[in-house]
RNA sequence: GUGGGCGUAGCUCAACGGGAUAGAGCACUGGACUGUGGCUCCAGGGGUUGGGGGUUCGAGUCCCCUCGCCCACCCCA
């Protein structure tokens, strides 16, 4: 084999694309209904972009952009993840317009690329479906998002599926956080990994996330953010938790969970599938209220969600779901002999210029070879001629789902064909 | 980035401890049914055994390199 598709990348063939459009579609029609309207912003940004609102330290700037130069000797990286691309655009579009206190609510559908080692469910090319909320502090808006979060997976069979709940606190305690912990793990420094030792300078927050037997230890009586959270953080958190309760969303305060972005603040989730190995993180998010600002924005609150659409469709493999095949829908032509053949073409164009699904099998093989065709490709109807048939100006359409046919004239033909059509579009349950 | 497992028709898998022409099911094509799909039966086409090198009289099988996938770590979606 020549050439390879590049490692940890895919193809979706064509097979699997009803999945992709189900997911899709579910998400966009959820977040419709939820107020928020759809943005594409380009595949690559400015590195800065990246490195200033993710940050620096973080592993996805450090060690996992897609970064290079073009012709002119500009610094571009493919997007390694979708919410700094959006608060760009928020601002550089204007989207608040000259009201300071409106809240924009974007989403997304878009390809994010991170140089990892790729295994099940980890990918260098995958997709994820995001949401931003923009322009308000309110717990209920967290709420909101986690809320959207919750309904696609379960609009989707994905009903075992744990909401992890934390805050990691603000500009104001969370340095205060950070010195305490350190205070804490100094005393322990040579129990912890050797991974560890080196977060302690870092960023001392990740070591809660070890999953280290010995560093589990350590940390198992560390002080937690929650415990140290300022006033507003815990009035935010505590407020959070109520809507949710309010809402009916059941979730699990964890408060070992970090996020790998910089940029939170305050609420911070993630959504866990089950059946899917290590790589089980099936969406996470959280409030970012001082993004806007390091995006050289005007202090602007935020909150938003991601969710990796290729592990929810390895959740639902897991789970044995797919999407059924689609209803019986339009016709199949063939033509049987050399002037039933021109007959074909011709009576094929016609139906397609009334609208309706149709297509020929253009190396007219026999009519057993065809009918099997049509079957397999979902036809509803046969539409069959031969010199008999041509003779008398008429042709035999045939109902592959009930197995009964009958001889219509031509016109007749293509008008009972056209309005079955339309009949398939409305009542049909076909969907993707 | 670290450690480990695995790569055989389009797909899922066979092939004693190295031995002859690498097999089967599904799928595909044709036929039984001379102009009618799904079921059944019969027949057929299809492989540089991921790629390269080595050991051997002989390699799918053993060794080395390489690429890819998978598992765990890591990280996260």
């Amino acid at each position: 084999m020549r050439y390879k598709r590049p490692r940890g990348t895919q193809d979706i063939l064509p097979d699997q694309v009803s999945e992709w459009r189900l997911a899709e579609e579910t998400f966009r029609r959820i977040a419709n209904d939820f107020g928020y309207s759809e943005i594409r912003t380009p595949i690559f940004e400015e590195t800065d972009l990246f490195v200033r609102s993710v940050g620096a330290e973080t592993d996805i700037v450090a060690k996992e952009m897609y970064t290079f130069s073009d012709r002119g000797g500009r610094s571009l990286t493919l997007r390694p993840e979708g919410t700094a691309p959006v608060v760009r655009a928020f601002l550089e579009n204007n989207l608040q317009g000259t009201d300071p206190g409106r809240v924009v609510k974007l989403f997304y559908i878009a390809p994010v690329f991170r140089y990892d080692r790729p295994q099940a469910g980890r990918y260098r090319q995958h997709h994820q479906a995001g949401i931003e909320a923009l322009g308000s502090a309110s717990p209920a808006l967290d709420a909101e998002v986690m809320h959207l979060a919750w309904l696609f997976y379960s609009a989707l069979g994905l009903e075992q599926v744990d909401l992890l709940l934390n805050s990691v606190g603000c500009t104001v305690c969370r340095p205060v956080y950070v010195e305490r912990l350190r205070a804490y793990l100094a005393g322990h420094a040579r129990a912890l990994c050797d991974d560890c030792r080196r977060r302690y300078e870092a960023n001392p927050l990740r070591i809660l996330d070890c999953k280290n037997p010995a560093c589990r230890q350590v940390t198992a009586d560390a002080p937690m953010m929650l415990d140290v959270l300022c006033d507003d953080c815990a009035r935010h958190f505590a407020e959070v938790r109520k809507v949710l309760e309010t809402i009916g969303i059941t979730y699990q305060v964890d408060p070992r969970i970090v996020r790998g972005l910089d940029y939170y603040t305050k609420t911070a989730f993630e959504f866990v599938g089950k059946g899917l190995g290590a790589q089980d993180a099936l969406g996470g998010g959280g409030r970012y209220d001082g993004l806007v600002e390091a995006c050289g924005g005007p202090p602007t609150p935020g909150v938003g969600l991601g969710i990796g659409l290729e592990r929810v469709l390895l959740a639902r493999q897991a789970l044995g779901l797919s999407v059924g095949a689609p209803a019986r829908r339009g016709v199949f032509v063939i033509g049987l002999g050399e002037a039933a053949a021109q007959w074909a073409i011709a009576f094929l164009a016609r139906l397609r210029a009334a609208g309706v699904r149709a297509d020929l099998d253009y190396r007219f093989r026999s009519l057993r070879a065809q009918m099997r065709h049509a079957d397999a490709m979902g036809f509803r109807y046969a539409a069959i001629a031969g010199d008999e048939e041509l003779s008398r100006g008429e042709v035999t359409v045939r109902d592959l789902e009930t197995a009964t046919q009958e001889s219509l004239p031509t016109e007749g033909a293509i008008e009972y064909l056209s309005s079955m059509s339309r009949r398939e579009h409305c009542g049909g349950n076909a969907h993707g």
